[in-house]
This record gives C-alpha cells, sequence and structure tokens, in this order.
DNA sequence: TGTACATCAGTGAACGCGCGTTCACTGATGTAC
DNA sequence: TGTACATCAGTGAACGCGCGTTCACTGATGTAC
C-alpha cells in the first residue's frame, strides 16, 4: 500500500527535528528561517509542511524534544550527589556556553519560549517537569520545585555567562554558581 | 542657529528610548520592527535613522538605559538586607512576571542579548556591572560576582516562571527562589 | 510689529530582501500482472 | 523476469507581507531685518 512504508518519511521527520534543534539553540525562533531549517535538513522549504503544520508546530515538537534528551542524560546517571555535581560542573562549563547549538534548550530559548503560543509553553512545562523530576530522583529530598529552581539558576547563570563580554567576568560567575549550588545540595557531606 | 536648541530632539531620542524599552521587553528584539518601534513614540519611520545609527545601534542604547533604571532603583534604597529582601520579594513577584513591559531587561531579553553583537553585549555588560555593584553596596559582603549570581538566578527563575503553563507550579518556583536566596544572602540573621 | 528666510525634525514612499505558507509538479519507489 | 502503474515525499516558484534602511520632500519653527 503505502510506498515508503511509513519508515522513510518518520526518519526524516526526525532529522528535522535534530537539526533545527541545534539551528534554533544557535540562531534563536524568530531568527531561524523554515528555509535555513529545511536546508540544514538537506530538504528545501515546500517539503516542511509534509511533517509540520506550521513553525509554532515544529519548534513545540522540538522544544519536547530537546528537553526529552536532556531528561534521558539526567536518566542516564547513577544516583547520588556525585551525579548532580557532575552535572552541574559540565552544564556551568565553558564548553557549554561556548556551544549552545549542543546544549540546553532552556539556556538558550528560554525567554523566547515565554513569549511563544500556549502550545509551545505547553510542551516545554510538560519537558521541564520530567527534566526536574530525573533530577530529583538522582538526590533524595529534591523535590520537584526545588529541581525546578537548581534548574532556574542553570539557566540564568548560562545565560548570563553568554552575555558577559569580560571573559574573566563570565568564568568566575560560572564557578561561583557551580560552588554555590553544590553547596547548597549537599549541605551535610562536605561537612564530617 | 539651531533652530530647536538642541533641545527638543534630546527630548524626542529620550521619548523613543523609553517607549522601545517597553517595546522591546515585551515583543523581544527581533519580535519589535522599527516602524512600530517609532509609531510607540507617536513617530513614522523614517525619523529614525535621524536618532539612531541602526536598531542595533537603538538596542544597545536602550539596553544601557533599561540597565541605569534598574540600578537607580537599587541605590535609592536604604542599605541593609532588609532592602535587598524588599528587592528579591518585588523581582519574584506575580505583577513582575506578568508585566515584562515594566520589568528588569535581562529577564526579558537575556537570551537574545546573548546572540547580540558586541555592541549590544559591551553596553549589557557595562549596565549590569554598574547594577551587581549597586547591590553590593547594599549588602556588605556581597561582592561583585555574588552580587551577579543572584542576579543570574533571578534571571532565570523570573523567566522560567514565565514560561510555565501551570500557575500553581509557576507560583511555588518564584516563592522558592525567594525563600532560597533571602536564606542565603542574610544566614546570620534568622538564627539568634 | 510684520514679513522673508534658513533650518532641520519629521514624513512617507520606495529599495531589495527574507519571512511563513500554498500549490501544481516531478520523479523515484514498491507493487501488480 | 520485465513492464505499466499508482503512490507520495520532495521540489521550487509564487503568494502577500513586514523587515531594516534610504531619500527626496514638507512644513513648523526661531531668527533677521
Amino acid at each position: 500500500m503505502a510506498r515508503y512504508d511509513g519508515e522513510h518519511k518518520e526518519q526524516t521527520r526526525r532529522r528535522i527535528l535534530e537539526t533545527a534543534g541545534r539551528r534554533l539553540k544557535s540562531d534563536g525562533i524568530d531568527g531561524s528561517g523554515v528555509k535555513t531549517l529545511m536546508a540544514d535538513a538537506g530538504l528545501t522549504n515546500g517539503a516542511f509542511y509534509a511533517h509540520f503544520a506550521s513553525k509554532d508546530d515544529l519548534v513545540a515538537a522540538t522544544v519536547a524534544d530537546q528537553l526529552r534528551a536532556q531528561t534521558e542524560v539526567l536518566r542516564s546517571l547513577p544516583p547520588g550527589a556525585d551525579s548532580v555535581r557532575t552535572y552541574l560542573g559540565s552544564y556551568l562549563s565553558a564548553t557549554h556556553r561556548d556551544d549552545p547549538a549542543s546544549g540546553c534548550p532552556s539556556g538558550a530559548l528560554l525567554d523566547e519560549i515565554a513569549r511563544s503560543s500556549p502550545a509551545v509553553q505547553a510542551a516545554y512545562t510538560a519537558g521541564l517537569v520530567q527534566m526536574a523530576d530525573a533530577m530529583g530522583e538522582l538526590l533524595p529530598g529534591l523535590g520537584r520545585v526545588a529541581a525546578l529552581q537548581v534548574l532556574a539558576t542553570l539557566v540564568g547563570t548560562l545565560q548570563l555567562a553568554r552575555s558577559l563580554d569580560d571573559p574573566a567576568l563570565s568564568a568566575a560567575v560560572l564557578d561561583g554558581a557551580l560552588a554555590t549550588l553544590t553547596a547548597q545540595l549537599a549541605p551535610a557531606e562536605d561537612t564530617p
């Protein structure tokens, strides 16, 4: 019946989702055109609407997909404070700061998401709660709201580090936040 | 010699700067067109280039102006932990969350600033350092980097509260961050 | 005081361009006989 | 096995529109006589 068995099309959709994730995070939502997003996936603009209802629909799907990926990173770590420390360290690294395309979607897009459609915000809320709960499972006693607070601090710090044009200050803010968060999350483990 | 004594033009420039501040914070940088920005100030698009060299120039000037206004708010408070607590409380309020146009430029625009030109990032860095130092002067012992960390947490929390479509969760994140920051900044004052 | 003039802040049409979206079509594919 | 066909993922031109920027101009203003 179906010529490509549906599998081929599904694969293309995934490819668009993944390259769009990188492009949106590096150029922003308003800064990424449909033509460019499709070219990134090796396609032309016309094919876009065979996969997504609108640009907004793609943004919502991409946000969900990106947060799923971030959640999987957290779930792949063994439980314990060490894992959380490792995660914080890589989140607040110069590497992450300097490569938004590969990084956290919240850090790259949060204020644009705050201005986005209800569909995008719904996808974001669902995805971020998953991510917060995954972090909560690494550290017993860290509830959903507390985990969201940690994520908010990570996001704000990363954005700030990306916006300061003084490299020493940018690095100091990253390091300072890592120290503060580490102390805050495992206060009992540093004292005998 | 000069027909309007230069004062009239300076006043118009200030008016553009102020209405642009509100528009940029509510619609974003990419989301605000020159035509709209000028209409907000009661002018037409053509007059724009008599006041600013480019849209990027306006954005840099607006970022500087907005951060100056935020800094003045901090400087107007009497020194002491109570003032900082008051400031944190108003920053992390539902009122601020629901009215980006009147609020903090970092909270509204930080990830777009991270993608902006060197000129915008230079204006942002200079303005934010002023703001951090003004906060540092309210609370002895709060250095520049520590103050920037506090600001990063405020910004991330505000953006997150604006992006979550669950009102209860949004409020819980604001309240939780306020409690955590307050405890963090004045740890000696809560215990006898 | 009244008139002619120079100034210049502001107007609004136009430039080329990219936006999100639509649609008639192409052509590679797997199937049917 | 070889050929005719139906499917449909993908093409690329076109739609109307708004973008940032330029520029010839208008007309209210303060000044000079």
